[in-house]
This record gives C-alpha cells, sequence and structure tokens, in this order.
DNA sequence: AGGTTAATTATGCAAGCGTATAATTAACCG
DNA sequence: CGGTTAATTATACGCTTGCATAATTAACCT
C-alpha cells in the first residue's frame, strides 16, 4: 500500500529553461572534477531533476557535453570583449587586458573547466571545431586591435609582425589568466592587471598606462 | 579439465622498476584522459601487468596517483633548469627560456598532464603540497635568476620588483608554454622561442638575443 | 471541468569502477 | 635440486556508470 506523495513534486519547464539549468550545472561540474566527473546522475542532482530527464533533452551524454562547451567558450570571449570599451585603440586595448586577467574572466573554476575540458577536446573532433574557431577568434580580434594600436602610434608593422606580437601578448594574457585562476592567492588586488598593460607594453614598445587611467 | 599455461607467464622485476613502470603509465593515462580516466585496469594494461600488482605497491590508486604526480613535477623543474647553463646570467635566463618553451618540455602530453591533474590537486591536500613547493621552487629560482640578470646589467631593483617581474616572466613562459602545447601547430619551429626571449627582455628592458646567439 | 500529451520520474540493465582476498609461480637460497 | 617466499595472477564483491524503457503527472486546450 504505497502512500501518494511517493513520487517526487516537480514543475514543468520550457525547453530552453531546462536546457540552460543543464548546461549550467554541467558546467560547474566539469569546472570541479572534469568531464568524466560530471556524471549524469550528479548533473541531475544539481540541476534539481533526476537523471531521465537529461536524456529527454540530450541523447547522449556527449551532446550535452558539447552543448555546454560551446556556450562556455561564447560566453567567455564575449564578456571579454564586451569590457573592450574606450576612445581610441590604445585605451580598448588596456581595458581588454585588464578585464582579461581580472574576474569574473579570472577565477579558478573558469580555469578548472578549461583544464577539465581539453584531454576531452583532443578526442572529439566537433569539440576542435568549437574550440579553434573560439581561439583564432579572439587572436585575430586581438591582432586587429593590436594593428590599430600601431598605426596610431604611426608605427607601421607588417601582418607577419602583427601575428608575432598578437601571440606574445596573447601569451601574456593567456599565461596570467592562468596563474590569476590556479593560484589566486599568490597575488594582490590590482597586481595582474598592472603587469598585464606594463608587460604589453614592453611588448608593443608603447606606454599604456596611461591608456588604463584615462579609461 | 583446465591446460596448463592457462594461466599467464610473467617475469618477477625489482619493486624499483616496477613501481617506475607504474607510474610511467599512470602518467601517460592521465595526460590522455584525466585522472579519473586512468583507471586501475587501464594502467595495469598499459604497465603490462594485471590490475591486482597496483595494490601490491601502492595501497591505494590515490597513493599511486600521488607519487606519478610528484615525479612528474621534479621532472619538469629538472628538465628545465638543467638546459639553462652559460657563462653569464643574461645567456642562463635566455637557455631558459627557449627550454622552457621547446620540446621536451613543450609538448601536448605536459599540458594534458597538467590539465589532468589541476582539478584533482586542488582537493587533495597532500598534492596541493607538492604543487606549491614545486611552482615556488621554479619562481624562486626564476627571481634569483632575473635579480642576477639586472644586477650584471647595472641596474638595481627592489625585491618588490623583482618578484614582480619574476611573474611577469613566468606568465610569459607559461602562456608560451601552454599555447604550445595545446596548440602546436599553430606556431612555426623556433617561433615560440623567439616570442619568449623577445617578450622577457622587453620586460626587464633587456636585448636577450645575444645572450641566445652566443650560447 | 476533464481529456490529452509531452515533461518528468521511476526502475532496470549491462558494463566498468576501486578494492579485497585467495590461488599460483618465478626466482632465490641452502 | 627441492623448499620457501614474495611477486604476480585470478577471481569476486559492492558500487557507480551511461543508457533504455515503462510509469506517472502537471499543464494546456477546448
Amino acid at each position: 500500500m504505497t502512500v501518494p506523495g511517493d513520487r517526487r513534486k516537480f514543475r514543468r519547464e520550457g525547453a530552453d529553461q531546462r536546457k540552460e539549468a543543464l548546461v549550467r550545472a554541467t558546467l560547474e561540474l566539469i569546472a570541479e572534477e572534469g568531464v568524466r566527473g560530471a556524471t549524469v546522475r550528479a548533473i541531475a542532482e544539481r540541476a534539481e531533476v533526476t537523471q531521465g530527464l537529461i536524456r529527454h533533452y540530450f541523447s547522449t551524454k556527449e551532446d550535452l557535453v558539447l552543448a555546454a562547451y560551446t556556450r562556455h567558450m561564447g560566453a567567455m570571449t564575449d564578456q571579454t570583449f564586451a569590457s573592450a570599451v574606450g576612445t581610441t585603440a590604445k585605451a580598448r586595448l588596456a581595458a581588454l587586458l585588464v578585464a582579461s586577467v581580472t574576474p569574473p574572466v579570472v577565477d579558478a573554476a573558469s580555469v578548472g573547466l578549461w583544464a577539465g575540458f581539453l584531454n576531452h577536446v583532443r578526442q572529439d573532433a566537433r569539440m576542435q571545431d568549437v574550440h579553434a574557431r573560439t581561439y583564432h577568434g579572439f587572436r585575430d580580434r586581438l591582432e586587429a586591435l593590436i594593428a590599430e594600436v600601431l598605426r596610431d602610434a604611426g608605427r607601421g608593422a607588417d601582418d607577419r609582425e602583427c601575428r608575432r606580437l598578437a601571440i606574445a601578448c596573447n601569451a601574456v594574457i593567456d599565461g596570467l589568466w592562468l596563474e590569476g585562476g590556479a593560484l589566486p592567492q599568490a597575488f594582490e588586488a590590482g597586481e595582474l592587471a598592472e603587469i598585464a598593460v606594463q608587460s604589453v607594453g614592453a611588448i608593443l614598445g608603447l606606454d599604456l598606462t596611461e591608456a588604463e587611467a584615462q579609461q
């Protein structure tokens, strides 16, 4: 004799909101324990649904992981460039640098997410696609911004040189992003931003600190 | 009626060699699939033993993973500093930079390993210990080398400044290491080394290219 | 209101996981 | 050469995994 209320109560939601909640839960768990640690059951629990529902929206775990990755990569790039505002190219570059090494772009979860995805991306062609698109998109925009900054400063630079500078600046950004996310307690507030602006300025042979202040 | 030879043949080995083989297999698998993907059975298979043997040498999987991590971190640091030879501090710094962004330090497996370990390190106090020791050890040695280079160049720098420069240089190294390992096909041979030497030179306000050539 | 249906839960299955323990056997010693 | 023993294999247990399918039920439509 089973009492009613035995079965779990639930509210119906639109497909978009449920998918969104599942993706968010997936990202959280991948950040904490990697793709393999983000089990279907754990994801369902964090999204406050039962595991069967996942299969209703994503035909396989792999599909869910891909959706989560795509959403995350887009959000990262958008977040970073959204902060890169300013009247001059120099100011926009400085703002971009600061945003890249400051929360919420820099944080432990974000680095954890990156690490959690890395090996998975290597073994899945669809994820490699998303990655390549995002990465090169970011670097191209950075390269264009650098070219503009150099032009404003009256310093022409050919494509090869611009490419090299973009790679170097990107490396500084990535390196600081990495260290800031992996060892947050190792740096004082603003220290990473200061280092980023000074280092990229040094690489480009320009003083970016004024641009940072002015903005 | 079981025929003899049913049971697998094996050769006995010394404890050190077996442990070494198990650690190596563990590192390979963690680089490919993360800690969770490096299952006891997969490790045993790659080391060409049966899974029971792992328990004979390491009382738990966690112990094996810790041993592998400790060995890997030590090897990375040793490998990098072993290349940092030269008559002047400047030459040693240049050599260190080149080694840091060149195989075998830079390679896909190494970055995969780093990513595979990251989230695991976060959740295990013993591994955090090993990590902190290795990381700070590396940065301290880099900072000392930078201080020496600046002194040789007649440019005094207080501790705070040296620390900042070491962080920035370390970030460049890490960033290039990361990009080189994650996207090997994105760079031409020697491109990363050139960028590293030029960028760190720019950050320190010195020309390191001569030192690199002379060495 | 009450029937319909798609969103959600519940249950089950085969494979893989870490760990424990018993059975073998290669290598060493006297 | 035969006995001893530690290195190694074999087997098993309980739990978790991704996936499949059946059973419910909340919300919408007329």
